[in-house]
DNA sequence: CTGTTAGCGCTTTCAA
DNA sequence: TTGAAAGCGCTAACAG
């Protein structure tokens, strides 16, 4: 019966070389104040012995992990997967892991992700606030106690305290909808998100200012605020939307891809045609909307990139002077509408 | 100007109350020998000093991390990603947070991203190969050292050593091409991924069964290995495979849901009906084949579960006696033919 | 160029 | 029921 074995450390090196620890330590680390000999000898004997070093220890002694925690409401919206795949690339070339957790839509995991990375295993947080995130004093205590923070999506103007990266939703989904207008649409639908997200509410005001602005009659049973978290109930709700509505939508601008998706699958299968009856519009731009038919035209959100400018953001954190006033970076990302085959 | 502040210790805690730092220690754990009175006392001055314990102190000291390694080939690939939800909700459940590593479909990557876990920032590690790896060496020494380790998706017979959770892949193609059969198709495709990838090879090999033991001949020309490791690159193999075809098939049956999308885009764009022309089957029933008009006919395989699973096994691995030669622990996961819109 | 030593913040014997 | 002190493995200031 074989046991765990217990690790070679650095005492067992310096031992058997009858050297200090702290010699060790430092040929280890390539310190040029290490004699050249010695440091071959070091590493070839560290090799020999099968040394790793203790990661933890290391961590408590230099007061860094390297490690970046991540925080998203979701793991099923393919948009926070690619934000993460952008922080992942970035932090990697920096040499940073991330730790991710699911807040799962709800504040009080937040809150509980939130404190469980304050206990110091991470370096920094990466943070995207729920819907039910109405109360800042969580993140705010984070920044004050020196912890960074950067923030991405969904950010209230009550968190603009931290350094963010967004897009403008409100201009974005105004330009989809003046799009339509200018196709010659008259009766736009809107479908978004849960109304407490602050997107949606973007999202939803760009649509909003686009209509008025040309005076077009925003009609109330063509607009539907989804209130599901779940991708299984986004179907049923946008699908008893179209069965229930009477005068159908010449157009139909959606706040995510995949509410562009549910809608272009359920006016199918109601007999319409997209786009000669009625133009989509999707959110996001993730991939699938390119290989559904036809193809859905959406605004492209560039996801990865904002991934990488979160962890820019935080990165140059750990660098500066740990001034808790320093001047709120915030990076606002270009969006951009791409032109398929849903819209005439 | 503030600066960082240092945080509140143990020690803050003791003095402030004139007792020992143990003491605080042992009052903060609940631990029956601290009188009632005084773990009170500590509570309360903890809480009003907004004590929070350094985690890495306490991993230090207690050998233990409560975090749990997973390395997945990519992250755009929706199948890790749920099974990675999986694994959270087990994890969270027991008191384990996740650190995710992307091997980015390189052995390199992942041998990298093993002997930096190796390091002893996790306290056991999840594992789903690449397709490049080859030799297991590097698994096999981690296990070595008494690192628990669990396995999933694209094990090869080298690597049984390891606990892991797999679904049998070539039933599951059998099974579904079988269906094909049945319905009197005569001239199926294979779409597959790449032919490195044991759950590639042995998705071909139910085909090839199938095809065998009702005896449909096979044609090489509707048999595709996509190379690409690359959603974008993926669309572009499956398009030239089909324009270049100059018998068309009856049915397509493909390894990956991605592919039986692309497929069915790529089939419906060429002017064919699905199913009436032909039948088109999946792998993975991960949420989109189930929007798509037609929806797609695929092979159920329980993802989410099979995080729990992997995680289940490895903190059994925790809480077991180390003994490394333990009767290593196998999983094999029921796959399911989910029948919609693109099969006859 | 190398060694000694004092931490990092917490847990855990061993004593009292 | 509490305290003193050793130790987890490594880093870094200081001394030589």
């Amino acid at each position: 019966m074989t046991f765990k074995k217990r690790r070679v450390k650095l005492e067992d090196i310096a031992r058997k070389l009858n050297i200090s620890i702290a010699t060790v330590s430092r040929a280890l680390d390539k310190n040029p104040r290490v004699k050249l000999s010695t440091q071959e000898k070091v590493f070839k004997t560290a090799e020999a012995m099968g040394y790793m070093p203790n990661q933890i220890a290391k961590s408590l002694s230099s007061g860094k992990t390297n490690i970046i925690g991540v925080i998203i409401p979701r793991y099923d919206e393919p948009f926070f997967i690619e934000v993460c795949r952008g922080i992942d690339h970035y932090a990697r070339e920096h040499n940073y892991k991330i730790l991710i957790s699911s807040s799962r839509n709800s504040f009080e995991f937040e809150r509980e992700n939130l404190s469980s990375f304050e206990k110091g295993i991470v370096d920094g947080i990466i943070l995207s606030p729920t819907h039910e995130t109405e109360t800042f004093v969580h993140i705010k205590s984070i920044i004050k106690k020196g912890i960074p923070v950067v923030l991405f999506d969904n950010i209230r103007e009550e968190v603009r305290g931290a350094d963010h990266v967004i897009i403008e939703d409100d201009k974005a989904s105004f330009s989809a909808v003046e799009f339509l207008i200018k196709k010659g649409k008259k009766r736009i639908s809107f479908i978004g998100g849960i109304r407490e997200k602050k997107v949606f509410q973007d999202r939803f005001k760009g649509y909003l200012d686009a209509m008025k602005k040309y005076n077009i009659p925003v009609y109330d049973d063509l607009i539907l605020h989804c209130e599901s978290l779940d991708r299984e109930y986004e179907d049923v709700e946008i699908q008893n939307f179209f069965n229930k509505i009477t005068a159908p939508p010449d157009a139909v601008f959606t706040c995510t891809d995949n509410y562009g998706l549910l809608t272009m699958k359920n006016l199918l299968r109601l007999g319409y045609k997209i786009p000669e009856d009625i133009s989509v519009i999707g959110f996001g731009d993730l991939g699938l909307g390119e290989v559904f038919v036809p193809s859905l035209t959406c605004i492209a959100q560039p996801s990865f990139e904002m991934g990488q400018k979160v962890a820019e953001l935080l990165i140059d954190q750990f660098n500066e002077p740990n001034d808790v006033n320093h001047r709120k970076k915030v990076i606002k990302l270009k969006t951009e509408l791409v032109l398929r085959d849903s819209t005439t």
